[in-house]
DNA sequence: TTTTATATTTTGAGTAATCAAAGTATTATT
DNA sequence: AATAATACTTTGATTACTCAAAATATAAAA
């Protein structure tokens, strides 16, 4: 039904549109985030918005309708499992299976990925952490903070990493820091905007808060000063 | 480099053109297996010409030039190791594995190729005994006959089904006609123009002389009248 | 409040692939 | 040899997507 760039463009527009009741994506972020200009942006909103899969305001922005969200879960999860069966099934770098599943997304057939999903045991995350829509459209989204909100002394576990470049991806695993590792805080120094981690049996990791910010952990340790439960 | 469409049109010359040394494919016939009018064909092959890919004459036909059979050869590579993929890996039905690796062959990657090729153990022959070419774009191609050939009381192997279309290969599944599989010519009528075939452990399937030349198989009994040895 | 900077939209044009229908060449039939 | 049938090519138009550059609206600065 809907053309590979249509999905690529809904994809974005979903990923974009997360954690902003209302807001509409303005069309030079959309543009970037396809990798067209904005011109060729406006266009395509335009005919999506004929379609009933987005509302567009003109010189405001664009924000996707119900319909719109759905067939985007729909692109998402396609591409997450990719990414999974890429990872556990295939052996494929992670840093480089997102990359892999952009392409794959928009050719794999209702019936492939029924066995994909039956293969990988219906999973509920990425090799990231993201989570998988189901095939019925729905998405669970565990609220997580990030490292960068943890203390000097915290353990915590990495639950997900919110950065697909394969730069980032590669220092991340290269440092321990995966989904599922257990890290300890060794240091917090707000001045220098830094923290260092050290991840279960390896060295501690220097890292700004923008890049801390990347890892969402779980369980998500008590803050310092004030406790909900006194 | 080349687009999936051209890579479409590279793929269908190719299977077209063997066993006819130097002989032009028709532009009704290509047309036909591309799926498009005579006129797109025509427009298209000049274009494939001009990209040194394929030798048009016009009103006689199209034959691949060497680059364009290297080129044909990988995307066949492609098509029978994702086929052969998806039924032993992913357990899609052999009679759809055909069409699912119809779309998936324009977008997988070299990398995503490799570590199939090596889960599955380097094949040489996918789901329907077709040869699958090597990486370097080398294809063996053994000379084998058809049931078709064969006399009463013969016993074989079946080695490669030569139709591709979904109803054949579920009615060859259905009958155990299946590569590997063992079957015995229990009768032949050359008036009626059909022969009774006994795959082991089956019921007997009665086949018209085209659709018994589509199972190729081996080793090939010695025909009856004429030995080659005396 | 006028001016300037920024974001967005519009316009005009181009590429890739396609079809329907008209035109042309090549065979086959009479 | 003239005619009819068939196959092929050309023409003109359409759809989907894209960009560069000009035009316009909005927000920021002076
Ligand atoms: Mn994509
Ligand atoms: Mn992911
Ligand atoms: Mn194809
Ligand atoms: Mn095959």
């Amino acid at each position: 039904m809907a053309s590979r760039t249509i999905e690529n463009y809904l994809k974005q527009l979903w990923l974009e549109q997360q954690d902003t009741r209302g807001k509409y994506v303005p069309m030079g972020k959309l543009a970037a985030l396809v990798g067209v200009t904005a011109g060729t942006a406006t266009t395509m909103v335009k005919a999506i918005a004929d379609s009933g899969l987005a509302k567009y305001a003109p010189r405001a922005g664009v924000r996707l309708t119900r319909a719109g969200e759905q067939l985007a879960l729909h692109v998402l999860r396609r591409h997450r499992l990719l990414e999974l069966f890429l990872v556990e099934i295939l052996g494929i770098d992670w840093s480089d299976a997102h990359a892999e599943a952009e392409e794959l997304e928009h050719v794999i057939s209702e019936t492939v990925l029924a066995r994909i999903d039956l293969l990988l045991g219906h999973p509920s995350v990425d090799p990231h952490g993201d989570p998988i829509p189901s095939s019925a459209g729905k998405l669970e989204a565990p609220k997580l903070c990030s490292l960068a909100e943890l203390h000097t002394g915290n353990t915590t576990i990495i639950a997900r990493i919110v950065d697909q470049s394969s730069e980032f991806l590669r220092f991340a695993q290269s440092s321990g820091l995966v989904p599922k590792a257990q890290v300890v805080i060794e240091h917090t120094n707000p001045q220098a905007g830094a923290i260092s981690a050290r991840p279960d049996g390896k060295e501690p990791v220097m890292l700004s808060m923008v890049a801390a910010a990347k890892f969402l952990v779980r369980p998500c340790a008590a803050t310092r000063g004030k406790r909900r439960n006194k």
